[in-house]
RNA sequence: GGGCCGGUAGCUCAGCUUGGCUGGAGCGUUCGGCUGAUAACCGAAAGGUCGAGAGUUCAAAUCUCUCCCGGCCCA
């Protein structure tokens, strides 16, 4: 043995994978040499193309959980492959920084309760310097998680949405849209909590535990018909005051209506519904006595019961659509009447029907949600304290059918409970359902990889609904209108410069575009010389970071990078992000063209349990607690292994422990095995390459084989990956490491290896060529998921061997499946191999002979053309099964009998094994299992596996077996690396360090030294 | 209440487009085996009313309908 066998040490790959340990190192040396950054720089000089990027940025207004971490590995995961590939990625982070997420958290943080207690208590100048703070908090918590996690995202090149350089950007999405005359002021209709008083956005309304149980009036009431003084409408509804800006009745189209004889009136609803309504109505006595389709009662005129008391009714009602019927879908028939009264000052449903037919909006409301005059005798009530006013007015015209009370699941305010009333208040809004064709064309063009989302997106989009961008709150990019106090002439600003030109009076001191500075400036109204006044609005969040594509870039960027290749979001973001920037697109650009060409909708994260998380049940996982916890690489892996990226991922922690970290783990032993062997030789990657093995004809069938598998498995991969079948393509790669390369190539070639005769080291480097490359292949495939494992194994494994290589595994180009490498043919042959290998196994066990005892026999039958398979490649079989001979036949052989032969088969493919060994079978079967004692001997004592022993002992062997065994000593000392093996009878004719093992079930004493 | 997605082994997921032979894989459990790269791996066992019901069909996890449960979004 050489002295070489000695040395075992691989500097820095330990012999445990502790995924932690080295992700810090490798973390350590990201920095320290500046990695991120010189991969961004080469790319950008150096690319074969540009792949458009833009951050969604992520809210701050709290901590990452591991679902944003799962959407940060997918486009990290983009970025490494793209560069990889060769593409230039503009990868650079983005805050989204203002809203009512941002301000809510901010309150809670002040204890403040409201924006009205805000206003007065924190006043709206240290407010902005508040969020300012809170956001910057967070984002550092943000910023520690893609460190973590290995995202190489570039954090200096991040846009933040509050800056003026964005705001003013963003202006110009608005100037697109007032140009073309798509930025109209009109009526809104929002939630509105009484409490707090305020308005709420549409995710409040949707905080869990905000619907409760509450009791409401529920009251029946008719309009009678204006043509017919017998016939009445019925109707119901649980809010009672909203009768007061009723303007509409609506029914089913589809729906057949009866006429019901009630007494001397005929009172109108939906035909099933008549027989549940009368029942609960106590009403016995009534007939149906005619049906109508509800389409046929469209446009009827009602008498609205309340013009002697609200005047603006009586003035409404004169409009030729006011107090009519009208056919919506939305009409459900199931429940109450089947016809609804609708008040479009108080419904959002109410008010697009309005909206749609022109039908005016009667909102007679003041910020506190009292009557105005506008509204007569409920003038100065707040609403809902009028709802006995109103059943009182019907009582007294005989409109009322009966009142009593229900309870239902209502939506409350999530602070104070308090029932939230819709009114329509004074808005902007951007007139998108103008535009709605171009939209939708422009949806339908982009690449969405899966059915549902893409469904569920187009669907959204079809529904066309006007976006009001106007917020009545204060941190937000403000809405650059400027209103004539005398003429309500308008104005439209598109940057500071502009804002600063038109000023009365020029700011003095800090000034940035924000309240309360920008509101601060007045200008001269060029129609009539009055004063104009800005609009007292910030802009919706999300039109904030919709602005993003063009406000993040500059314009030469703009124009390569947009629309881009691919965006990735969560699918909660199909109203939110990927929404706005659609819209804000096709209005800057005027084409049916969405910013990006592709986009991913990404499933949520739930817990282990499928429950959401939610602060609430405290099933939050943060990403930062994860990850102290736990490998950045495992994390990674698991979270796009598990699962396809659109299905919702129930993140178990001790699942993420288990698969994921064997599937890395052989994959960190496989390098190391490999490595350990390689230097030993001296293998040379560049000196001994594939061609040199070619050459020398050293390149045998296994290798050959793992050559062809590889190439399926980058084309497979590959393609997964293009299709974002990230878990499918993480089955591929687990499958090429796990089966081929560590269970059947790696045993393929072991014996090879095991030697240090200097007459098969040519073989053996040929073995390296081919582990070199289908291990340093699999490390780069494996780099968009584990960036951190991939990058240890390079600088440790390929660069050692290698030092010409680039320094970081990042550097290395995409392995591309090379054709001529192929084998289709003997990776049918290979199937065969190993299917009888497997049947030859399953035989022995039938037997309970154990596969390190070698056998005499093997008899195959099976067609011609497995057995041809079989025969090409004979050797390996043999070494495989441990068998000494084997025949192929068409049909069993005579001299095989039940009594000396055992058997296993499948399909048209029978192994028969000859059981019968004789005393050198059974000699080196014993030889064999005496050495696997001593290996496991060696490991337990931590000798390595290149250390050489003096001397082997074993005593008290039966004599029989010490004479089956003398011939095979030689052999035995081989394969258990020692000098020399000695055999006693006893264990007293030696002074040794005895261990006491079993050899079928008798006592033997070894020793090793 | 409406729309979308899902319900297959103890757990996590394939299979369903285009119906067809005993419904698969991994993890976990038990037993046995292999192994000096490995927390790998191999063999066997236990474990399934393919959410429920109905329909179409010679034949349904797969197609159709109804219902139940869970999730998401919207009311």
């Amino acid at each position: 043995m050489t002295a070489k066998f000695k040395t075992n040490s691989i500097p820095n790959l330990n012999i445990e994978y502790r995924p932690l340990e080295l992700e810090k190192e490798i973390r350590e040396f990201w920095q320290e040499n500046q990695i991120k950054e010189k991969l961004m720089e080469f790319k950008q000089e150096n690319n074969n193309g540009i792949t458009g990027w833009v951050e969604g940025p992520p809210t701050l207004n709290g901590i990452p959980h591991v679902g944003h971490a799962r959407g940060r590995a997918m486009k990290d995961l983009r970025y490494r492959w793209k560069s990889m590939q060769g593409f230039y990625m503009p990868f650079w982070a983005g805050w989204d920084c203002q809203g009512l997420p941002v301000e809510l958290e901010v309150e809670k943080l002040l204890g403040v309760k409201n924006k009205r207690e805000l206003l007065e208590r924190v006043g709206e100048e240290r407010f902005i310097q508040e969020c300012k703070k809170a956001i910057m908090k967070y984002q550092r918590a943000w910023v520690e998680v893609d460190r973590m996690l290995g995202v190489f995202i570039d954090q200096e090149k991040a846009y933040w949405t509050y800056l003026d350089d964005y705001i003013e950007k963003e202006w110009q999405y608005l100037k697109r849209a007032w140009d073309q005359g798509l930025l109209e002021e009109g009526y809104y209709v929002v939630a509105y909590c009484p409490g707090c008083q305020t308005s709420l956005s549409s995710a409040e309304v949707g905080y869990e535990d905000s619907y409760r149980e509450v009791e409401d009036p529920s009251l029946y009431f008719k309009f009678k018909l204006a043509e017919d003084q017998s016939e009445y409408f019925l109707v119901w509804t649980t809010m009672p005051f909203t009768l007061i800006t009723d303007t509409m009745l609506a029914v089913h189209p589809d729906a057949e209506y009866a006429k019901v004889s009630v007494d001397n009136e005929k009172w109108i609803l939906v035909k099933q519904r008549v027989e549940p309504v009368m029942q609960e109505l106590n009403i016995e006595k009534y007939e149906v006595t005619e049906t109508v389709p509800g389409k046929s009662l469209e446009g009827k005129k009602y008498e609205y019961p309340f013009k002697d008391i609200v005047p603006k009714q009586a003035e409404l009602d004169k409009h030729p659509l006011v107090h009519r019927v009208i056919c919506e879908d939305f009409v459900d028939v199931n429940t109450a009447t089947g016809v609804v009264h609708l008040a479009p000052g108080n419904g959002e449903e109410d008010f697009f029907a309005a909206q749609k037919r022109g039908v005016p909006v009667f909102a007679p409301f003041n910020d506190e949600v009292e009557f105005t005059a506008d509204a007569g005798v409920f003038s100065d009530i707040f609403a809902r304290d009028t709802d006995e006013m109103v059943v009182e007015e019907l009582r007294k015209r005989g409109l009322l059918v009966e009142v009593k009370t229900v309870k239902h699941e209502y939506p409350t305010c999530w602070r104070s409970h308090h029932k939230l009333v819709w009114l329509a208040r004074r808005e902007y809004f951007l007139r998108t359902e103008k535009i709605n064709e171009k939209v939708v064309q422009a949806a339908e063009k982009v690449e969405y990889f899966y059915e549902g989302p893409k469904n569920r997106f187009l669907s959204f989009l079809k529904e066309g609904k006007p976006w009001c961008i106007s917020r009545e709150r204060v941190w937000g990019a403000p809405l650059p209108v400027w209103k004539c106090e005398q003429c309500e002439a308008k104005t439209l600003v598109s940057s500071k410069r502009e804002l600063i030109e038109k000023a009365i009076e020029k700011p003095q001191g800090h000034f940035e575009l924000h309240k309360p500075w920008v509101d601060r400036v007045t200008f001269k109204c060029e129609k009539c010389g009055g004063t104009m006044r800005r609009e007292d609005y910030v802009l919706d969040t999300w039109h904030n970071s919709g602005a993003s594509p063009y406000a993040r870039f500059t314009k030469e960027e703009f124009e390569k990078y947009v629309p881009t290749d691919f965006l990735t979001e969560g699918i909660d973001q199909t109203r939110g992000w990927a929404n706005t920037l659609l819209l804000e697109h096709v209005i800057l650009t005027g084409k049916s063209e969405a910013p990006y060409k592709a986009f991913l909708f990404q499933g949520l994260a739930q817990d282990a349990r499928g429950r959401k998380m939610s602060k609430s049940l405290g099933n939050m996982i943060e990403a930062n607690k994860l990850l102290q916890k736990y490998s950045a690489d495992i994390s990674r892996f698991y979270m796009l292994r598990k699962c396809s990226p659109v299905d919702f991922i129930n993140f178990d922690l001790q699942e993420l422990s288990r698969r994921p970290y064997q599937v890395l783990s052989t994959l960190y032993h496989l390098s190391r095995f490999f490595l350990q062997n390689a230097e030993f030789d001296d293998f040379d990657p560049q000196k001994y390459t594939f061609e040199w093995a070619k050459q020398l004809n050293e390149l045998k069938n296994p290798d050959l084989w793992l050559l062809s598998k590889l190439q399926r498995t980058i084309e497979d991969y590959t393609t997964r990956l293009e299709k974002c079948e990230f878990n499918f393509a993480l089955a591929v790669l687990e499958d090429f490491v796990i089966q081929t390369l560590s269970r059947l190539y790696v045993p393929m070639v072991r014996k090879e290896l095991w030697t240090d005769d200097p007459e098969t080291l040519g073989r053996r480097q040929a073995i390296y060529a081919t582990l070199h490359h289908a291990l340093k292949t699999a490390t780069t495939l494996f780099n968009p998921i584990t960036p951190y494992l991939s990058e240890a194994l390079y600088r440790k494994v390929y660069r050692r061997l290698n030092p010409e290589l680039p320094e970081s595994v990042n550097f290395e180009s995409w392995p591309n499946p090379e054709e001529k490498m192929q084998n289709k043919a003997l990776e049918e042959d290979f199937q065969t191999i190993l299917k009888c290998v497997s049947l030859a196994y399953s035989a022995r066990q039938s037997a309970k002979l154990k596969r390190r005892w070698p056998l005499n026999k093997v008899v195959v039958v099976a067609p011609d053309k497995l057995c041809k398979a079989l025969k090409d490649n004979e050797e390996l079989l043999l070494e495989l099964a441990n068998v000494k001979t084997v025949e192929y036949a068409q049909t069993m052989p005579e001299y095989v009998s039940q009594k000396d032969w055992v058997s296993a088969s499948e399909n048209d493919f029978q192994v028969v094994l000859n059981a019968q060994r004789d005393e050198s079978l059974l000699g080196e079967g014993l030889m064999r299992d005496l050495a696997r004692r001593v290996q496991a001997l060696r490991k337990e004592l931590g000798y390595t596996p290149t250390d050489v022993l003096n001397a082997v002992h074993v005593a008290e062997l039966e004599e029989e077996n010490t004479k089956l065994l003398k011939p095979y000593l030689k052999e035995m000392a081989e394969l258990v690396r020692a000098k020399k093996v000695h055999l006693h009878i006893s264990c007293e004719q030696v002074e040794a360090e005895w261990h006491e093992s079993q050899l079928d079930e008798k006592k033997i004493y070894v020793s090793i030294s």
